[in-house]
RNA sequence: GCGGUCGUGGCGGAAUUGGUAGACGCGCAGCGUUGAGGUCGCUGUGAGGUAACACUCGUGGGGGUUCGAGUCCCCCCGACCGCACCA
């Protein structure tokens, strides 16, 4: 008996597959087809674990529904264009450019031992010039069809190193090269017309049937519909020609709660009296110091500065409210302005107290009176509630009523209008650094903007740039911006901000289709392999990452690029989790954690091996260098092979759930591969047969493809340990042996490709198993004839009936009845209830 | 802070979607094989209880709906993901 040797037999077949050109996608207009995609990675540099069982999972459909029948596309490319690699030139002097390809090739060379079904010749960077030169043709297409503009926006100013700086370069409101408090600055900046679509992007989310219920709330969500009332609350005197302030809400029935008017540090009226007031100006610089996220701007601390002015309360004549400029309250929401019921709103609330304003409360709860003190009353919109003050007049109803009622009150008095608001802004895609795809616009003296001629395309990166000193080098280039205006000629400056890396993501996709297309893509092959069948990737892309690409693909149709049936570009998603591991971990003097690599542990006795002292373990936690919980697949592979670490990234999780990597699961994965082996060698041939084998054979074809078709892969493997099981345990002879093997094998190639070719051709098997056609269950060998129902007494399992399939139900009741543990239970009494659902239980009620 | 998800034996997890909780695997224990082993095979394994049954408890905690709840509803606790310039 041969011992199966992974070293010596996964480069044999990858290298038969490459001789076969297996995986290449090829049109054929007579076949359908399968598009399988998982989310492209950024060349980081290594590969690792997760990567495995992203591309694992992609790889089993792929291959599964490729011996479906299936012309399958299954490609490969790179999320190259972004910040590490600029980073990573700072850091240690390269090129960004050299360091990303280098990256590229290491990580092309890791993917390789993999198996992957995926068809190279494809392959692309978003940072080759051609790719991103086919972007910047879009970028003009969309330009034309006046889906992007220019406007003002904020972004993260590090007022020491004189650079735009990322979400993530603040650390606690700080820059994190040079420590200096962020401040904000207006930008004109290029951007997309998204919220155009908001309406139309909210709708269609109906219509995606095969994405996760919670990616499809979440966008929803993001894209934030709701509707509301612009009203304006007249200022009790005119000042810097403002003679109101207009607010928006979404809760106007709290307009009797009112009880202040917040306007945002950047409200045209705050900065009016900004330049008459040194301490407002002061204030609302000091308050947007630290970073522009939301969630800053929300866990702040609450603040406001009192500007003396008053407004007319609309419902109260003579009363007033005073008007505040408060820091949590954002520009671009809305109108600027709020008025603030503290009563139902937690963050109003605490404002409130803060500056000792009023509280007026304007509903109470149906069956408790209690007024708001230090916690607002904020019940869903749906229930119903008791008003003590309500504009509109009604007294009990929900939130929802007396909105509306609200609403319309307001129309007819003529203090205001409903309105329909979305959450979601248009998307910002300028950004001020050089590893992007340039945006293709040059700036004239005499023409303005005037965007770059096709044929001048790609608007190359210079690579003769260097990152001594903070900030943009193509900003401070030489020669680079020099550019004859393509308009008028004359000497002119390109446009330095390059695009946001979402771009670039959000539309390769469509250029796998046809990756040397001289346009950005090529219609025929568009509307062949567009959509994608099924898309891969994590989470935390739920919202951005593909709401961009939505959005893309509307904009690429309108412009010409897509067909209208790829608007929706991905028919389904599915979102899978991490691969987490252990942290070992030790105190050092000062309670500080200090990790230590696994193998340097004694898992059992929870000890480090050198020193014998105790460690804590940490299970599940995200991977991280720092903490030395990684499990670096190349290591993976050159002790196990590929195909155990495609069959443990499968086992046990759920695809959409967080695995945890143990050494313990690989080594089991490893021995139940070695153990498959050992059941097909060592059988000769025979003609015999097996109806038991034949029938546990069709249970596994049926269900195991279930769990594929499902995305059930763990109980895919979980139905082929039970078949090796029954398979091993058989006494059948040999000639159904093989048989249920074969079968055996080709389950398993979607999974462990390598070995299932090995076993195919060991046993005889025809061609290469990818090449063969899925086996099909005998639908006959899977009815069952007989049924075993748990009797259960007053809803727990007491006992169990086995019985013919189609037995009625009153022989049922006469047997359930007739049960030993049935008969004790009713000590001679008569059944309350007796509940009897066929195939399924029997439940006696006493 | 806002939005979203998850929580089941010693461990990873299953449960046909309201119908036998713990499939399958790891670990552990016993037996056999090997007798060099990071080998292989068989059997057992939620907790309590019993000679063995019976029985009792049990799906993060608390309450509810139902003949029946891991699954549905409400409250609480904990972990994780996203929050528009990380990708």
């Amino acid at each position: 008996m041969s011992r199966y040797n992974a070293r010596t037999v996964e480069p044999k077949w990858q290298k038969a597959w490459e001789d076969a050109d297996t995986f290449r996608a090829v049109r054929k207009d007579n076949r359908d087809k399968y598009y399988v995609l998982e989310m492209f990675p950024y060349p980081s540099g290594r590969i690792h674990i997760g990567h495995v069982r992203n591309y694992t999972m992609g790889d089993v459909i792929a291959r599964y529904k490729s011996s479906c029948g299936f012309s399958v596309l299954h490609p490969m490319g790179w999320d190259a264009f972004g910040m590490p690699a600029e980073n990573a030139a700072m850091a240690s002097g390269g090129h960004p450019k050299d360091w990303t390809y280098d990256n590229i090739a290491v990580m092309r060379e890791q993917m390789k031992p993999l198996g992957l079904s995926i068809d190279w010749s494809r392959e692309f960077a978003t940072c080759d010039p051609d790719y991103y030169g086919q972007q910047q043709a879009l970028f003009l297409d969309m330009l034309a069809a006046n889906l992007i503009y220019r406007k003002e926006a904020t972004v993260n100013w590090d007022p020491v190193d004189m650079t735009v700086l990322a979400n993530e370069q603040v650390i606690d409101g700080k820059g994190w090269r040079s420590g200096a408090d962020v401040e904000r600055r207006d930008l004109t900046q290029w951007f997309f017309k998204i919220s155009d679509m908001a309406e139309e992007l909210l709708d269609a989310i109906d219509g995606l049937d095969n994405w996760p219920a919670k990616v499809k709330l979440m966008q929803a969500n993001w894209i934030g519909k709701s509707r509301g009332l612009r009203m304006a609350f007249n200022l009790t005197e005119t000042i810097a020609d403002f003679d109101n302030i207009e607010v928006y809400t979404t809760r106007p029935d709290t307009l009797a709660g009112a009880s202040f008017i917040a306007i945002a540090p950047e409200h045209p009226l705050a900065r009016a009296l900004a330049e008459q007031d040194t301490k407002l100006a002061d204030f609302a610089i000091d308050v947007r110091k630290g970073g522009t996220t939301e969630e800053a701007l929300e866990t702040a601390e609450k603040l406001g500065y009192d500007t003396g002015l008053t407004v007319k309360h609309p419902l109260y004549d003579g009363q007033t409210l005073p008007v505040w400029v408060a820091n949590f309250v954002l520009m671009d929401y809305g109108t600027g302005a709020i008025f603030g019921c503290p009563a139902h709103d937690q963050r109003d609330l605490d404002f409130a107290r803060k500056y000792d304003l009023t509280v007026i409360d304007t509903f109470v709860a149906i069956d408790d009176d209690t007024r708001v003190e230090s916690t607002a009353f904020v019940p869903p919109k749906t229930d119903t509630v008791k008003w003590i003050n309500q504009p509109a007049g009604v007294d009990v109803a929900t939130g929802q009523e007396a909105i509306d009622a609200t609403i319309e009150w307001a129309e007819t008095q003529g203090i205001g209008t409903g309105e329909t608001q979305f959450r979601l802004r248009d998307w910002g895609l300028s950004r001020q650094r050089y590893w992007g795809c340039p945006i293709p616009v040059v700036h004239c003296e005499d023409c303005g903007i005037v965007p770059e001629k096709k044929e001048n395309l790609p608007v190359e990166l210079p690579d003769d740039v260097n990152f001594d000193i903070p900030g943009n080098p193509l900003d401070r280039h030489p020669t680079w911006r020099d550019t004859p205006c393509p308009a008028c000629g004359k000497a002119a400056k390109r446009e330095t901000d390059t695009m946001d890396t979402f771009v670039d993501s959000s539309w390769y996709f469509a250029r796998f289709t046809s990756p040397d297309a001289e346009d950005p893509t090529n219609a025929d092959d568009a509307a062949y392999w567009m959509n994608v069948d099924q898309y891969i990737g994590g989470v935390e892309h739920a919202i951005l990452h593909l709401l961009y690409s939505r959005f893309f693909a509307r904009a690429m149709h309108l412009t010409g690029h897509l067909p209208a049936s790829a608007i929706e570009p991905f028919n389904a998603l599915f979102t899978q989790g991490m691969v987490t591991h252990a942290i070992y971990q030790t105190r050092d003097g000062a309670g500080r954690p200090v990790y230590h690599l696994p193998e340097d542990v004694d898992e059992a006795a929870k000890t480090l091996r050198a020193t014998g002292e105790p460690i804590e373990v940490i299970p599940s936690a995200k991977m991280s260098k720092s903490k030395k919980n990684v499990v670096d697949p190349v290591d993976i592979i050159d002790q196990y092979g590929a195909d155990t670490a495609r069959w443990f990234v499968l086992s046990d999780s759920p695809p959409e759930r967080d695995v945890e990597w143990t050494a313990a699961g690989a080594d089991a994965a490893w021995k139940f591969l070695g153990r498959v082996w050992r059941l097909a060698t060592d059988l000769p041939e025979g003609s015999d047969t097996d109806p038991a084998l034949e029938r546990a054979t069709a249970q596994a074809i049926h269900e195991v493809t279930q769990g594929i078709e499902t995305f059930g892969f763990n109980k895919s493997v979980a139905k082929l340990h039970e078949f090796a099981n029954t398979i091993q345990k058989s006494d059948a002879g040999p000639g159904a042996k093989r048989q249920a093997i074969k079968t055996l094998a080709q389950l398993m190639s979607p999974m462990t490709p390598h070995l299932a070719e090995e076993i195919w051709s060991h046993l005889g098997g025809e061609g290469l198993i990818a090449n063969a056609s899925w086996p099909k269950a005998d639908e006959a060998l899977l009815v069952e004839d007989t049924v075993t129902l748990p009797i259960q007494v007053n809803g727990k399992r007491r006992s169990e009936l086995t019985v013919p399939k189609d037995t009625p139900k009153e022989e049922l009741e006469k047997q359930a009845l007739a049960d030993n543990a049935v008969m004790r239970a009713l000590n001679g009494a008569a059944p309350k209830k007796l509940i009897i659902v066929p195939g399924r239980i029997i439940n006696v009620v006493v």
